[in-house]
DNA sequence: CCAGCGTAGTTGAGCGCTCAATTATTTCCG
DNA sequence: CGGAAATAATTGAGCGCTCAACTACGCTGG
C-alpha cells in the first residue's frame, strides 16, 4: 500500500476551479435549454449527431459511441425522442439485431430552432470569456484527458 | 435579430473536447466512487465541505452555495445522508428557521476513506495527464468561467 | 403591532440515468 | 454443422435531480 499522493495547493485549485466551472456550466447550459427548447442537453447532443451523419441517421451503436452514452441510456433516450416524433427508428439493412435511428424533419427543425440559443450559451459562459490562447489550451487538455479515457474503458 | 455568431472550427474543437473529456470523466468519477466507496460524487463533495468547516458543520443555506447546489438537491441529499447515518441535522441556534448539517465520526470515516482512491482517479485521468503549466491554464480557465456564472444567478 | 414580504428549508411528482437482466441475432471454431 | 460466446438493443427497478408548491419563521414599515 503505497503512500496517497494527495493534489498540491495549484493542483487542489486547479481541480476545484474546473469542477465548479463545470458545475454552474452544465447546470446554466441544461436550464439554457430546458427552457428555450423543452429538451435536456443529452437530447440536443443526440440530434447534432444524427444531423451531421449522412442521411441524417445512424446505428444505435455508432450514435451510443459519437454521443459518448451507454447503449441503455441512447435506448431510452431515443425511445422519448421517438415519442416527441423528433426521431424514427427502424432495423438495420443486413443484421436484424441493429437498429437505425433517423432523424425527422421535425426534430430537424427543433435543432435549427434550438441551436442559435445553444451557441449564445456557450459563447456567453465559455468561448467568449476566455482568450484565443486559453481556447486552444483548453483544447489540448481536453484531448489530453480524452486520450486516457478512450482506451481504459 | 443579430446574425448567429456560431463557432469557429477551433472554437468548436475546444468546446466538443472540454465536452468530451468532461462526460467521459464524470462518469468515471461517478463509477469509481459508487464501486469503491458506495457514493455518488455530489455526496463526496457534500462530504469534503462539511469536513473543512468549523465543527464539520454548515447552515444548510451555506452548505448549498459552497457545494453550488440547489436547496432543493440539498435538502433531498442531506436527508438520504442522514439516513446513512453520515450526517445530522439540528436546529441552527438563533434562528429557528435554519438547520444546520454536522459530520458524524462515521461519516468522517467513510471520507477517510474514500479519499485516497477518488485522488487516485482523479490524478491518473486529469492531473498526472497534464503539463503543470497546463494545470496552471486549467485553474485560469475555470476562474474565468466562474466569474462568468457566479454573479448572473 | 401586525401585514406583508423575504428567507430557510422541505416535500412530492416527474424525468433521465445507471445497473442488471433479458431477448434476439450473429460469429467463431472445434 | 452446431453449440458457445460475442454483439445489438431493450426493459424495469431504483436513485438523484429539477421544478413548483408549501410550511415556517424573521424582519420591516405604516
Amino acid at each position: 500500500m503505497a503512500e496517497v499522493r494527495w493534489l498540491s495547493d495549484a493542483e487542489q485549485r486547479a481541480w476545484r476551479a474546473y469542477l465548479e466551472a463545470t458545475m454552474l456550466l452544465f447546470d446554466a447550459l441544461d436550464r439554457q435549454l430546458q427552457v428555450d427548447a423543452d429538451m435536456p442537453h443529452g437530447y440536443y447532443e443526440i440530434l447534432v449527431r444524427l444531423s451531421e451523419a449522412d442521411g441524417r441517421a445512424l446505428r444505435m451503436s455508432d450514435l451510443a459511441n459519437s454521443t459518448r452514452s451507454s447503449r441503455s441510456r441512447l435506448s431510452h433516450a431515443v425511445a422519448r425522442l421517438e415519442d416527441r416524433g423528433w426521431v424514427r427508428r427502424c432495423a438495420a439493412e443486413g443484421d436484424r439485431r441493429g437498429q437505425v435511428a433517423t432523424l425527422t424533419d421535425v426534430g430537424f427543425q427543433v435543432l435549427a430552432a434550438a441551436a442559435p440559443g445553444h451557441v449564445e450559451t456557450v459563447r456567453a459562459h465559455v468561448i467568449d470569456r476566455l482568450a484565443p490562447e486559453q481556447v486552444t489550451q483548453l483544447e489540448a487538455i481536453g484531448q489530453a484527458i480524452i486520450d486516457g479515457l478512450s482506451g481504459s474503458d
